[in-house]
DNA sequence: TTGTCATCTGTCATCGACTGACATAGATTA
DNA sequence: TAATCTATGTCAGTCGATGACAGATGACAA
């Protein structure tokens, strides 16, 4: 059975409802003049159940890094043990872009006001990044375990991910100029090849050093 | 005129007495349950008050990015034109532990605090690191500029600054354990000597790509 | 010393994000 | 249909943050 209840299309109804109600309010008014009251009555819902769909009103900017990181993270597990850290994560990266390319008009929309949105407010863009950095912590184990360490001490876990990270951010966010969605996929690719040629062969390898 | 008026010593007195009892609090009850009320209480001012000498809560916890950040733009003004991007960056992280090291013992305390406070609040880390965007923002054109390039267009100013950065923040962060500060400046130290080693020379070097 | 001026501070009012508690309307299942 | 589950609205309240105004206090010149 693939069919949902209605009680469950309903709710991914308003969820998405709630989001596109945001983000062109974001583009229109900006985003810290524009209230979660203005947000609930777009959809004719109260304050309250706005919350009961997204914990903050900076969630819903952070709404596409939940997605991303179950990509990175999924992808990350299917990847041979033996494969090197950075090539899999590097792998992950790549994963989220093919997720990203194949993605719905709808979707794709989604994501360019987002993308212009983040551009316009540093704060946000700080946010995304905090955001990043929880999944970072959670990467960071996965890839101790690959390298047989420690998370807690091995430090060349924490900086193969933050390295990995940096990419895909740099990638997303630089250039800021507009273009469509395969414009910007094929850009981020080419930040990650960019990252992978300035890496010493075999850097992420070095064993641990305790 | 070395000579500051006693309002400029009573503001510092204020600034760090507000920091101080922050800190503390926050050690004691956690971050998220200590109000600035509290905060205020303890060193007697209004709330009110707090908010002209930090402009938020967050503040406190990021008032040490700023002094860092300062460091490091001086010191990557003084260095040689000619010298590699990467290599300038790196200079500049040693020159923020170099001034960590030279830090009285009350400074010494409240960083170690700090440093307690930000392993126990997961949020708060993201908060730092957003803060660290900011930063990254404004190196990366510093970067830009060094590569005679344009900072909107130019993938790898950012991927250079990024990954100073992520150099910085994994030296901070990692290990978690406790420890004196000349054990985590030396552990700091170490970071970036493996950073050094892990980049292929001259990758800072590419030309720009438009 | 005194009086003026700039600045710091407290008080008050207010907004907006967010949360818990409770009641109800609607969907689900037996 | 009845019993049950759950999503939603309402209400009250906390806390962070900001603007406006007035009083207190240090800075400085006459």
């Amino acid at each position: 059975m693939t069919t949902v209840g209605l009680r469950e299309r309903k709710k991914e109804k308003t969820r998405l409802a709630l989001l596109d109600a945001a983000l062109d309010l974001f583009l229109e008014q900006g985003y810290e003049s524009t209230t979660v009251e203005q947000i609930a009555g777009v959809v004719d819902v109260s304050p309250r159940t706005f919350f009961r769909y997204f914990t903050s009103k900076d969630h819903l900017v952070l709404w596409f890094h939940d997605h991303g990181e179950e990509i990175m993270l999924e992808t990350l597990e299917s990847r041979p043990q033996d494969e090197s850290p950075f090539t899999a994560l590097m792998h992950a990266l790549r994963a989220v872009l093919s997720d990203m390319e194949g993605s719905t008009p709808e979707e794709s929309a989604r994501f360019l006001k987002l993308r212009r949105i983040l551009d316009e407010n540093p704060r946000l863009i700080g946010q995304s990044v905090a955001r990043g950095a929880q999944t970072e912590r959670r990467l960071a184990e996965v890839i101790a375990a690959r390298r047989g360490a420690d998370a807690d001490t091995d430090q060349l876990s924490h900086l193969i991910v933050a390295f990995a990270m940096s990419t895909l951010r740099v990638g997303f966010e630089c250039p800021r100029r507009d273009g469509t969605l395969p414009e910007i996929t094929n850009r981020m690719a080419e930040t990650i090849e960019l990252a992978e040629r300035s890496l010493q062969p075999g850097w992420d390898l070095e064993p641990p050093a305790r």
